[in-house]
DNA sequence: CGCGAGCTTGACGTTGTTCAACTAGAGTGG
DNA sequence: CCACTCTAGTTGAACAACGTCAAGCTCGCG
């Protein structure tokens, strides 16, 4: 069990703490604070649950989680990889009353649970907090839809091309993380089969575009993915 | 030429106008309809182009009007269809300075552009005029994103009814518009070639399902879509 | 050593795109 | 009033892409 007389991480270094006090005062902010729960969350766990009631809102101060949409039959999709630090709602609409998407940890990870209702309402009254979070809320939301275009008029080789940018890009580069996802993940991030997954990756490693040690993911040729990924 | 002296429809009965002013004084409001300009749309015209700086929301007052990925070879995409009243931004994102789609008269239309620094200066100013401006723009990228899960896991088939609903639910219900899109819009909202789109339909036009009358779309059974839909 | 989970590969059938030919209606000019 | 052209719709055949199935592999763990 987690002691939580003692926290995981520091309130006073959070990055939350001082984008909302660019606009909330400290003593308007202690309430969320002390409303908000520190959580530690394991590979593979669920953090929210695509259904479910949506209270709180996740900071995301360390690790790397993703949205999926789960449909019977085990059959997940991934909408989005995200890395910390950052803000998440239920699926980014903080202002829906039930999660539309579940949220599950691909790495380990640091989260803190904040009050939704307490900190929508600091963020009504300082219009330019509530401004500030839909613009990054928005920018998740952006990615995910082209990501979607890409699914819809590309193939698969262009799909995978696109999926391992996105990661390099927003997630792995300069990072602590090394590039780990299993090939189902992949799959499911890209929308095919693991076994067409599996075979594109071995045909960029053939092709020296990319190196796979084991699980391992490491990418040569940025610039020839991005070539496959423009003509589809 | 449009008259401007003569406006093409009344400020007074605005919708957008009565819900800003749930918010915001009349005297705030002013400044705002005076910077806002009335212009008529015809069928196929472009409202705003991707790629071009965005100044202006569109509040679609009447018509029926489409977001388009406009990608190289002229193979345009649909993320959605969007029947007003309603008020649309830069893909409804009004918080970026760049049209990330473009937005295209599906019918005539009537639209009041609305200076976006403007609107969000007051809406920042009064927290939850953003706030319901951000529920409604959320709702839409929402049916977006479920509308790309279908197209990400489910055979044409599916994807077609799927679209027919959707465009049955949020669009040509209890309307005066008929359901008239060309083939070649439902293949690309349907991401197919407009040729598997037009086998599929008369598909179901054989099964009883639709009624094609010319360009016009009859839905004689909404609960079989509804299963085709579930069953991929 | 055995077992299971994840990974990998190839064969095969289905789905969907592309291409080509044909049809119908609408607009244009002689 | 008749070619003509242009666009949208339609259909079928050939081919490529992709998913499914089945088999074998590797690695870690008990």
């Amino acid at each position: 069990m987690i002691d939580q007389t003692t926290p995981l991480f520091d309130c006073n270094t959070c990055l939350f703490r001082l984008l909302t006090c660019q606009y909330v005062s400290a003593d308007e902010f202690e309430p969320i604070r002390q409303a908000s729960i520190q959580l530690h969350f394991k590979k593979g766990e669920t953090i929210f649950k695509q259904g479910t009631k949506s209270t709180h809102l996740v900071f995301l101060h360390k690790g790397i989680v993703k949205f999926i949409d789960e449909v019977d039959s085990g059959k997940d999709f991934i909408l989005a990889i995200v890395k910390g630090p950052k803000l998440l709602g239920a699926s980014n609409l903080f202002f829906k009353e039930t999660n539309v998407l579940s949220l599950v940890a691909v790495e380990e990870c640091d989260i803190c649970m904040i009050d939704q209702k307490l900190l929508l309402n600091a963020a009504v009254k300082h219009g330019e907090l509530l401004l500030a979070m839909c613009e990054r809320s928005i920018e998740m939301f952006q990615a995910s839809i082209f990501n979607f275009i890409s699914l819809a008029h590309k193939q698969v080789h262009g799909r995978i091309a696109d999926i391992l940018i996105y990661l390099w890009e927003n997630v792995y580069k300069d990072s602590e993380y090394e590039f780990i996802l299993s090939r189902k993940e992949i799959a499911e991030f890209a929308a095919c089969s693991h076994e067409n997954a599996i075979t594109t990756l071995s045909k960029f490693n053939k092709e020296g575009l990319i190196t796979l040690k084991g699980k391992k993911i490491i990418i040569n040729d940025l610039e020839k993915l991005y070539t496959i990924s423009k003509i589809g």
